[in-house]
DNA sequence: TTGACATAGTGTTAAAATAACACTAATATT
DNA sequence: AATATTAGTGTTATTTTAACACTATGTCAA
């Protein structure tokens, strides 16, 4: 193998991508920026001199889409020469989960530049973001086997129907009701609030909230 | 948060370390760099302007050790901005696995910059190459449980037993050998040669080989 | 040649985890 | 009061995992 010159520093930039994950009406959603017609891309952009990673995503979360405040986890980095034409783009892509409850639903609607989109049906994505995406779904559902990390998706305190919807939105299959409680009931992670969720015409449901809201726990 | 100005290219650096492992006599090893008296420092280097990040870890890796031909995984990407003193170098850095039996021992042997070093008693290291260390081994450990990743340490072919000594190694506990063996071999990615071990004063042992080298299958 | 030594190789059983499965309870609405 | 809708709850069979000890086959030395 040749061995290759030395970085050229005018052309190496280093960004992050983040895809946003959030779930409304039992899917699965990712929040993308237009960038041109029929052409979408994920929120992000370049590192700050004296910013660090994990910064840098939230800072672009932030100034694109308005949402802040996020579970964020870093994912892989992406450094394929050929990957951005013209110049050399490496980018550290994470992914970020956020309860639907939190997100400032009327900024983010007056911005014609940004929507939700279902993972299951994105549109065409600019570079390798699809791969992002994919990959990102990926890690987000085998790490609901051994972690609490659903509860990111959850508001302050919420049912156990509403968890398990969460579960199977993510793993796009139904989940037995008896065992599903049974399980999570062991993880010793959320605890009863002492309301209830009375909504619809139905028996009204008990409330839980996570025991460390924030804290994502491993299991076994 | 205030918004940062973005990278002045000429003090961004992107480079990758590389974390080798190797088991030699029951010991999970570690190669480093003797970077001065008393301080070592993992392989790697900057990434070239056309290369990309696994082309980097690996053409690092062989020229300043000589090793060549290994397993290779991304494992994280660094970028505190205060990692390293007056410059910002973002590392990614990656893992890899070799058989003993696959090194270039006599070339290693005469480079006193080189050394193997066990993962539990480890010298001073620079920077934060002792975090990427343990990094690596938790992932390392981690994924035995669910992966054919051990295969990585082993030769052309192998015993049943010395195996089980990779993984008693890296885990750092002992297994039992009729549960090993079932759990190896209900695994389906190892197959008899036909050929026997016949070293030591004692019984020989069956060989085996991978029956896709190279690959790494995931369970379940 | 035979006995001592060293590692290879092999099954069974108890315990734990998982998966399958259906009915009653509480509320709102008509 | 009947209906609709979701909440909530246990048991059993199956599968997986963990614990456990002896025989087999070679080398070497007496």
């Amino acid at each position: 193998m040749k061995i290759m010159a030395p970085v050229d520093p005018a052309l190496l930039a280093l960004s992050t991508d983040v895809v946003l994950f959030s779930i409304h009406a039992e899917r699965l959603d990712v929040l993308l920026l237009k960038q041109a017609a029929r052409q979408w891309q994920l929120p992000g952009g370049e590192v700050g001199a004296c910013e660090d990673l994990d910064g840098a995503a939230l800072r672009h979360l932030r100034e694109q889409t308005g949402v802040d405040d996020v579970y964020l986890e870093q994912l892989y980095t992406f450094g394929d020469p050929r990957r951005v034409d013209c110049q050399r783009v490496v980018s550290v892509a994470y992914y970020a989960l956020v309860p639907a409850e939190r997100l400032p639903l009327d900024e983010l609607r007056k911005n014609p530049q940004v929507d939700w989109c279902p993972v299951s049906d994105l549109p065409p994505l600019t570079l390798d973001h699809a791969q992002i995406v994919t990959l990102a779904h990926q890690r987000l559902a085998s790490k609901l086997a051994y972690s609490t990390i659903a509860l990111q998706f959850m508001p302050a305190s919420f049912t156990l129907s509403a968890l398990q919807t969460v579960y199977e939105t993510i793993l796009g299959e139904v989940l037995d009701k008896r065992n599903f409680r049974k399980r999570i009931l062991a993880m010793n992670c959320i605890e009863t609030t002492g309301g209830m969720a009375r909504e619809g015409n139905h028996r009204p449901a008990r409330l839980y909230r996570a025991t460390h809201p924030g804290r994502i726990e491993f299991l076994k």
